[in-house]
DNA sequence: CGCCAATCGTTGCCTGTGCAACCAATACCA
DNA sequence: TGGTATTGGTTGCACAGGCAACGATTGGCG
């Protein structure tokens, strides 16, 4: 088997390549643009990630509900709540009681922290812009059509979502 | 100032739509792979993300250093010493001084690391598998391109130094 | 109508990990 | 040669976030 202990100390027979396993690499890019974006939105404005996605999805919709915070199991729901009661003490968020269901809570940017957002978004999609300067147009689309199709698919080898369905 | 408040209770003005924002769809494509990975080595080998990568490494190269687990400080340097301390105290892994170099410390992996290893591998490779299922040889060869072009460039863009990885 | 199940959100607990300070060993250089 | 800078690696500290249990409210079905 293999070349016993021949050329650069290479393991009988190499399984696989972590610098071409897909995953890996995937998880080595979401790391370094998170850096990079970290720059802004946390040393800068001090928001976390979970933070940073509330305050854009409520820049986007006006007001939702926390729930609506993490729209496929994106975040843990108990991640949203501790975000949005940092950003409520901050004084960037606001909520209001939903009278036709109790369990649930309206939220909404207060003035402060639509300014926030209207200073972080340009900033965050300028970052965006360089990273994808290194692609066409074209590519852009392409990798965007690509990333949809695996994340459907890895929707599906992930465990279930529901996990918390069972009582 | 645009439409004012018609339609569907959407803010002035999105700035930022978040399925849209590149950086987000790949964190989220980054963390159902790592979710579906972790299926495998963690549920069912006990295994964290660095220890899984240390593993891979060393079933890669055979022996290495620490250092050498995080070639482009992917991960933190602490992160790699608790990985191989716990891996060490599971007897998966042993240490050898460095005689010509006595600050740092060969790595390798034990028998039983090996057969962790050989285990571990086939199944991570059929994730892989079947995440890129959806895709055609051709576009997966398209994809591996274009990921490498973004991990260049997020590079440049991100700190020179800490990155992490998602759990 | 009444009871059980499901949903929204919060919180205590615990683990993982980034950060910075630190130790030991080596490299560099005047 | 001696002193300082660098490097490999470890560890205390703090904090973020997943998990699970919980309270409160609502929905569904007999």
């Amino acid at each position: 088997m293999a070349t016993g202990s021949a050329a650069k100390k290479q393991a009988p027979e190499p399984l696989v390549v972590l610098e071409q396993f897909l995953p890996y690499r995937i998880n080595v890019l979401a790391g370094l643009t998170s850096s990079a974006l970290a720059q802004i939105y946390a040393d800068r404005y001090g928001l976390s990630i979970p933070a940073w996605r509330v305050i854009v999805t409520l820049g986007q919709y006006e007001n939702r509900t926390a729930r609506d915070m993490a729209p496929d199991g994106v975040m843990h729901k108990s991640t949203v709540s501790r975000a949005v009661a940092a950003l409520e003490k901050r004084g960037l968020v606001v909520r209001r009681p939903n009278l036709d269901d109790r369990r649930e809570e309206w939220l909404a940017l207060t003035p402060e922290g639509r300014a926030i957002y209207e200073a972080v978004a340009p900033e965050a999609l300028a970052v965006e812009e360089r990273l994808l300067s290194v692609l066409t147009p074209q590519e852009q689309a392409t990798l965007a059509a690509l990333i949809d199709r695996l994340t459907r698919q890895a929707r599906l080898l992930a465990p279930q979502d529901g996990v918390e369905a069972q009582t």
